[in-house]
DNA sequence: TAATGGTAGGGGAGGAAAAATTGTTCTTAC
DNA sequence: TAATGGTAAGAACAATTATTCCTCCCCTAC
């Protein structure tokens, strides 16, 4: 009994001259649900989003989520109030704790929003002392605010009670979180609420189809294992807007209109097509077969209709490209501007809260610094394809162009946003042009996240570590180890203290790299290392805070060395299992497991991109638990504990040093071996080891022997793997090596490249695809001097400048604000931020390059330049700098140890000589007007010729020669035509119609630079052609 | 315009150019 | 304000410093 939101919403009006008629409407909305008996059903959901009250309300939980029949669910948690810890003074006996308890009961009854305290038996996490629990003060509070004002402010409330300064316990961790980890849920799990244990509201302050309240301990929160791993059909709304904006501005909402907003609906789990497809369409727009064109005379209308279609189709997951930082905004400023923010900004599920923009700034080293925007809809989830790409994967570009180019292997017009507004100004069939391109641009997010598995990966990523979804894009690595690290403490009745840690300038010392033994390896090359390195050595030596002990509790305690706890090699003092088991060894258990348990998927997997998607996953879960580590030595995090962290580096060099000997010793002439075997490279966890043989076979027999017999050294669950085999090896430096990657001896698996220009981002792509193809030829076809000439070959064309532009583009983050010297992208992206402040790159992005010519001593940060505007302005590159700065030194690098000095014969010769070159004029000459030439034989056409009004074509010599001159020069324009044109057709496929203009502007597509120069080829061409009509034959 | 000693070479000052060093930044390998 | 996993390391540039080289000038020997 399903009933369209739509039709009763008093609202909805026929707005266009296509009535938008009721009857019409495809049923948007959610399964009908037959009435529920609260007595008799129980509710059974999956949690999508969790959000507290907030800290001046009185503290609840918002629990959304979908069930496994589609219905939504609004789940309101009461009850459940926030609390910490405090340590008790020392020394005191069981009456002192009590008359402490009832005179702190005293001081806060009815102020302070204290709401009780208790004394409990607990154990602090820090240290090991015993076994022993030790009194706490629990104090319960009222809401979160008195929680915060009572911990911040403790010193001069209580001075005449705690003359000491206290430890509090527990005291930082967000109210949610605590909820969370105390009712034992984590992000994405079910949650079942038995009947009779909920009230299911009357007046609904929802959308939900099914909204109750429930108290936080009636409920049971599932595990995510089996049965209860499975997924919610989840509704996913994708979107993309298009805005007007101004010629050369990019839109600011202030005063350019939306004029498009596509839509496109999927079910998780369900076929991968959208049930719904439309487009709001600003104007009237001519059909588009298989999606729903919705006009609008006025952008008002527009807006609030589309508002209300979000209510109706109501998604749990709201996805896009970069809606958090534009899309979203732009219609919350945009309805504003309109005055109609009171209609448009309820966008959550909430009736009555309004969508907000919030200003958020994310700082972290591995994900780089970012100023962004969070427009929270409550009870939706946000996955902005954007962030997770940068989060997740290392591109040159993350434009929508770009990502598309890389996973879904098909290009994606880029058209300006000036065109947009001349294509919206223009016809029906124009604005229907725009329509297809913006649902092309809704539809392709939603392509990426099933392609690539974001919801499923984000999913088992929120179960494993216990957060809410949205934190897994909004915060870094540490909330999930605390979540972690709460939820297996409080299991054992630990409480964790809550520190205020001051940063450290001071770097510890971490691992170590071998000294590579540099060269060229024409022999195979067995690699070593160990599995999980740092978790294997926390799990085998159990550190842990909760074991972690100092000389005078070993005392104490009278602990013995080596039974009841170890010194570690950097002097720390740690129990062992004999004593307790810690926590964060069995933190990393279970994130290993899950780990294991993915590669076990990627072993299955046949599909090499299905393989990279679980590799990826794979890769995150590994992160996840380095971070494990890494927590304990972030000085600025939450609990730092550098003799964790040290402890942890030390047992390392010591392992990679107790390996390399053991293997060198092992396998030795003087130890019955045929060959004297050396360590030729190791990073961290792995050595590279020269057995002396000269075949596969053996390398890999010795590898996997070697592998057994070091492992047998060290504790478990420490082991060390052989892997592959390197054959042949090109070691270059320190993290800077490549070679051909041998898992199996018939058939080698690939070309691997570390740290080497091929695998970094910040050169140009000539630079990776030169030396990507040497290596290629170099390791796998053996043939450097075929290397060679292709990287002659190669020189001389972009000193012709034969290598388009797109080759030459170089892109850097722009990683911070302010910066010390002067660079190449900083200058440029200021300069971009005075030409179009809207468009320009912010803090984080990715800024693309190219140095163009300059005078003679001109840095290279005056000398950058935007490729478009490059382009548009017809400005010559700077061949020279490409040769000397970018591609000269890598090339030497890799040639170098294969051939010697005979490398240095690359830069120098014929190959490098410029054909001819335009060099820039300067001063005076700039002036100078460069003379026509003869067609002919090139000289200059000067004297009697120069008054002609017209430039005739060819010198009083070559007249005779004009003839077959003419058809000469006929032939070529009509080459560089018949090249253009396929450009053309190209692009014309590329945006799905063969029949109309290409309007394309994409930085990022190779074949938009080619068009762009067939195109001035052409033109060129037609220039000289010209001058044969105006010639007297 | 008029009047004038020339050449070689050491050595120091000053400045330019090239080289080395340092510091910053980006990015990657673990 | 709150929040931000870790260290090691190569490489490119810009900026700085130290070094070399060159020129000019002064002076002297012959
Ligand atoms: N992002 C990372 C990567 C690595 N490491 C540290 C901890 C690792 O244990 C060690 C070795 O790194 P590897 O890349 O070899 O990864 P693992 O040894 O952890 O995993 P495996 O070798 O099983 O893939 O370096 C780290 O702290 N953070
Ligand atoms: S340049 Fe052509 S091929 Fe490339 S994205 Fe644009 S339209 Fe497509």
């Amino acid at each position: 009994m399903h009933v369209s939101l739509f039709k009763n919403s008093p609202r909805i009006q026929a707005l266009t001259s296509r009535p938008f008629l009721a009857i019409e409407q495809p049923r948007w909305g959610r399964p009908p649900l037959a009435p529920l008996d609260s007595s008799k059903d129980k509710i059974v959901f999956q949690q999508v989003d969790i959000e507290d009250t907030g800290a001046y309300e009185k503290p609840a939980i918002r629990m959304y989520g979908v069930t496994q029949e589609g219905h939504s669910v609004l789940a309101h948690v009461s009850d459940f109030l926030p609390y910490f810890y405090i340590a008790m003074p020392r020394g005191f006996v069981d009456e002192d704790r009590e008359s402490l308890r009832l005179k702190l009961i005293d001081m806060c009854e009815g102020r302070h929003g204290v709401h009780s305290i208790k004394v409990v038996k607990k154990r602090s996490l820090w240290g090991y002392k015993g076994d022993d629990m030790v009194m706490f003060l629990k104090i319960v509070f009222a809401d979160q605010r008195s929680l915060t004002r009572i911990r911040d402010k403790w010193e001069c409330e209580f001075k005449d009670l705690f003359p000491e300064p206290i430890q509090t316990y527990e005291s930082n961790i967000s109210y949610t979180l605590r909820f969370m980890v105390d009712r034992k849920v984590t992000g994405m799990n079910w949650i079942e609420v038995p009947a009779g244990k909920y009230a299911l509201r009357s007046r609904q302050s929802s959308n939900c189809q099914i909204e109750f309240d429930v108290r936080y301990d009636a409920f049971i929160s599932h595990e995510p294992e089996g049965e209860w791993s499975k997924m919610a059909p989840l509704r996913i709304l994708s979107f993309d807007i298009e805005c007007a904006g101004r010629k050369g501005i990019f839109p600011e909402p202030q005063i350019d209109p939306v004029i498009q907003i596509a839509n496109m609906v999927t079910r998780q789990g369900g076929e991968s097509a959208p049930f719904i497809r439309n487009v709001f369409a600003l104007n009237d727009c001519a059909d588009i077969v298989g999606s729903q064109v919705l006009s609008f005379k006025k952008e008002n209308d527009l807006l609030i209709r589309w508002r209300d279609f979000v209510e109706e189709v109501d998604p749990d997951v709201v996805i896009g490209y970069n809606i958090a930082n534009f899309d979203l905004p732009y219609l919350m400023d945009r309805a504003v501007a309109l005055k109609v923010q009171d209609r448009f900004a309820f966008l959550g599920r909430l009736k009555n809260v309004r969508a907000k923009v919030k200003d958020t700034h994310f700082n972290s080293k591995a994900y780089g610094q970012r100023n962004s925007k969070e427009t929270v809809l409550d009870g939706r989830l946000q996955l902005d394809l954007l962030q997770v790409m940068q989060r997740d994967y290392k591109l040159r570009s993350y434009s929508l162009n770009a990502v598309c180019a890389e996973f879904l292997g098909e290009q994606k017009e880029d058209v300006h946003h000036s065109v947009i507004t001349e294509l919206q100004n223009g016809t029906r069939e124009s604005r229907r042009r725009l329509a297809i391109y913006c649902l092309k641009d809704a539809y392709l997010p939603q392509r990426l996240m099933d392609k690539l598995m974001c919801l499923v990966n984000y999913t088992e990523m929120a179960r494993v570590t216990g957060v809410p979804f949205n934190y897994l894009l909004s915060k870094g690595q540490q909330i999930k180890v605390i979540s972690q690290l709460f939820r297996k403490a409080n299991e054992q009745d630990y409480i964790v203290p809550a520190m205020h840690s001051e940063g450290s300038d001071e770097q510890y010392e971490g691992a170590t790299v071998i000294e590579p033994k540099r060269g060229y390896y024409p022999m195979p090359i067995a690699t070593l290392d160990f599995s999980s390195l740092y978790p294997s050595i926390m799990m085998a030596h159990n550190l842990c805070y909760t074991t972690l002990l100092d000389k005078t509790m070993i005392d104490r305690l009278k602990l013995v060395e080596q039974v009841d706890y170890v010194r570690t090699p950097n002097n720390d003092f740690f129990a062992t299992t004999n004593r307790r088991k810690g926590l964060l060894p069995t933190i990393l258990e279970d994130l290993i497991t899950a780990r294991k348990r993915a590669k076990a998927d990627l072993k299955k997997e046949k599909d090499p991109f299905k393989r990279a998607v679980l590799d990826g996953r794979q890769l995150a879960l590994k992160i996840s638990a380095n971070s494990v580590y890494g927590f304990t030595g972030a000085t600025i995090g939450k609990l730092p504990c550098l003799a964790i962290s040290s402890s942890t580096t030390a047992y390392g060099r010591q392992m990679i040093e107790a390996t390399k000997e053991a293997v060198e010793a092992e396998y030795s002439i003087k130890n019955g071996r045929e060959h004297d075997a050396e360590v030729i490279y190791g990073d961290t966890d792995s050595v590279m080891v020269k057995f002396g043989c000269s075949d596969l076979e053996t390398a890999m027999a010795l590898g996997s022997e070697a592998a057994a017999f070091v492992t047998g050294f060290f504790k478990q669950p420490i082991k060390l793997e052989f892997e592959k085999v390197y054959f042949p090896y090109l070691l270059i430096n320190k993290k800077r090596y490549a070679g051909l990657y041998w898992t199996k001896a018939e058939k080698w698996d690939k070309m691997d490249t570390k740290g080497i220009e091929t695998v970094r981002r910040d050169n140009c792509r000539l630079v990776s695809t030169v030396i990507e193809t040497c290596l290629h030829k170099m390791l796998i076809d053996r043939n450097a001097e075929g290397a060679i000439e292709y990287a002659q070959r190669t020189i001389a064309q972009l000193l012709q400048g034969k290598i388009d532009m797109s080759q030459l583009v170089i892109t850097k983050a722009l990683s911070k604000e302010d910066y010390a010297g002067k660079q190449a992208h900083v200058e440029l992206a200021a300069r971009m931020k005075e030409r179009d402040a809207g468009s320009a790159p912010a803090l984080g992005d990715r800024v693309a390059y190219v140095i163009v010519q300059g005078s003679k001593d001109d840095k290279a940060y005056e000398k950058s330049e935007d490729p478009i505007y490059v382009l548009e302005n017809n400005i010559p590159i700077d061949t020279k700098y490409y040769l000397e700065n970018q591609l000269s030194k890598p090339l030497l690098r890799i040639f170098e140890p294969v051939m010697g000095s005979r490398a240095n014969s690359l830069l120098a010769g014929e190959h490098t000589r410029t054909i001819k070159k335009d060099t820039p004029k300067t001063g005076l000459m700039k002036f100078a007007k460069k003379l026509p030439t003869c067609l002919g034989c090139k000289t200059e056409l000067r004297g009697k010729w120069q008054s002609k009004p017209n430039i005739s074509a060819v010198c009083i010599n070559c007249k005779p020669k004009l003839g077959s001159l003419y058809q000469e020069h006929i032939n070529n324009a009509s080459a560089l035509q018949v090249a253009f044109a396929r450009l053309w057709t190209q692009c014309q496929r590329c945006q799905g119609s063969l029949h109309q203009d290409v309007l394309c502007t994409s930085k990022d597509c190779p074949i938009f630079y080619r068009r762009k120069k067939a195109q001035k080829d052409v033109a060129e061409a037609n220039l000289i052609l010209e001058r044969f009509n105006t010639t007297d034959w």
